[in-house]
DNA sequence: ACATAATGTACATTAAACTTAACATTAAGT
DNA sequence: ACTTAATGTTAAGTTTAATGTACATTATGT
């Protein structure tokens, strides 16, 4: 199952949903379907949120009870 | 545009497409499809390829001229 | 040369991402 | 209290990812 914390970084950048929509392209409903885990967005989309927010992409989303499995 | 080295990655390994894509639970057109550059996948498939190639997930795809900006 | 595994492609269909629009609720400022 | 920005949420529609099937081409091995 795939985690986020887009809704966290997004505060920490002070975006709205819909400055951060904006940002990536894609609409405020769309960003609140990904924070609230309703669908796993494009790898596309995710890099282009990981760019937004300063954070690698890998630490933005992750799979569900395998974050620290590979280090 | 993404770009991905899945194929390059795959073949590392000695993975057949159909292998690739039992070990991440889908077809194997949709392995040719992506190694194509055809359609970029959910993150959650991005995630487990890279889990299964043994690689960081934006190492294995990235956004086209923008691979090295961020380093 | 033959058989078989692996890949390339294409088409029709299903599933999921993403959009657009709408309306209700919450937070912030005056 | 009022206004406005921001968020929550839902439904219907469009676009694209992913499947299933099928057949042709390219290795690989014997």
């Amino acid at each position: 199952m795939l985690k986020n914390r887009v809704k966290e970084m997004r505060a920490r950048h002070s975006f709205t949903q819909s400055d951060l929509g904006k940002r990536v392209d894609v609409t405020r409903q769309t960003i609140a379907f990904i924070e609230k885990g309703e669908f796993s967005p494009s790898i596309t989309l995710a890099l282009k949120l990981a760019k937004a927010l300063k954070i690698e992409v890998n630490e933005l989303f992750w799979l569900e009870g395998e974050k620290e499995d590979e280090k």
